[in-house]
DNA sequence: AATCGTTGCGGGCATATACCCTTTTTTATG
DNA sequence: CATAAAAAAGGGTATATGCCCGCAACGATT
């Protein structure tokens, strides 16, 4: 028999959760990912894309790109910085307010996937990303 | 502060290992996915999409779409299965020799990894599939 | 044998993600 | 100050992934 691979294992997992976040967050409109990005924006706004994609561990084109898609939905603002090649982001008005009805939701959802998880597995998923 | 999402944490892991895997897969053509796709058809072939999907636990459009990837590359062939509304998959003789020459690569990423995270965390890979 | 519910695909659409190349702007250097 | 190097976006291309819808084939039931 082979062993399964890390790395199969690892993204299945992320799927699983993904959606999991997803339909959670999907009332509100938006995915994960986005939510992540949004929760990012506010923290740092006003933020360029550069730094953003530092910020998420996200090439800085998938920035780019993630960004469009939630600046199309109205919940943030893309302007020029004042270095002229930067694009800075910001969240609207409305994307304060999705991102105040998000927050419990994800909550929930977050606390859930804790309590089945237990917290040494927590510590461990946290572990993960600094040692990959 | 806030709590870090479980779920991005999982995510930027997966993305991370990915790109490794990736990138030592890089030189025989093909990426993780695509090996462990591979892989799957070699020990069910010959398979139908749907079949291969519930086994890697993806969606079934998906699994059309990544093969006619690897088909692409010449490393499957797809044929009408008995059922004439199966769509079977099997390697393709190119898709063996590569399966035998990327192996040993993957083996030896896969052995880094887990000597990278340790045990207890290589244990936690195999649970967070079961739990979520 | 005609019909109907189920199953299997394929295509359309959308997002997430990454790499490469080009253009624009800034900055550092001679 | 002029110019070259560096930084920031943006666009092109490609894969992975999922959802929904429609079509075709299969099987059971009448």
């Amino acid at each position: 028999m082979s062993t399964p691979c890390h790395c199969v294992q690892l993204r299945k997992a992320a799927r699983k959760i993904g959606a999991r976040y997803d339909a959670v967050l999907a009332p509100v409109g938006i995915n994960i990912a986005q939510f992540s990005l949004l929760r990012a924006v506010e923290r740092r706004q006003p933020v360029s894309l550069t730094e953003l994609g530092r910020t998420l561990d996200l090439d800085r084109s998938t920035m780019g790109r993630n960004v469009r898609v939630v600046e199309k939905l109205g919940l943030v603002r893309l302007d020029r910085g004042e270095d002229q090649r930067e694009a800075v982001v910001s969240l609207s008005e409305h994307g304060v307010a999705v991102l105040r009805v998000a927050e419990p939701l994800w909550e929930r959802c977050q606390r859930q996937v804790a309590d089945q998880l237990g917290p040494t597995r927590l510590q461990l998923l946290g572990e993960l990303g600094q040692l990959l």
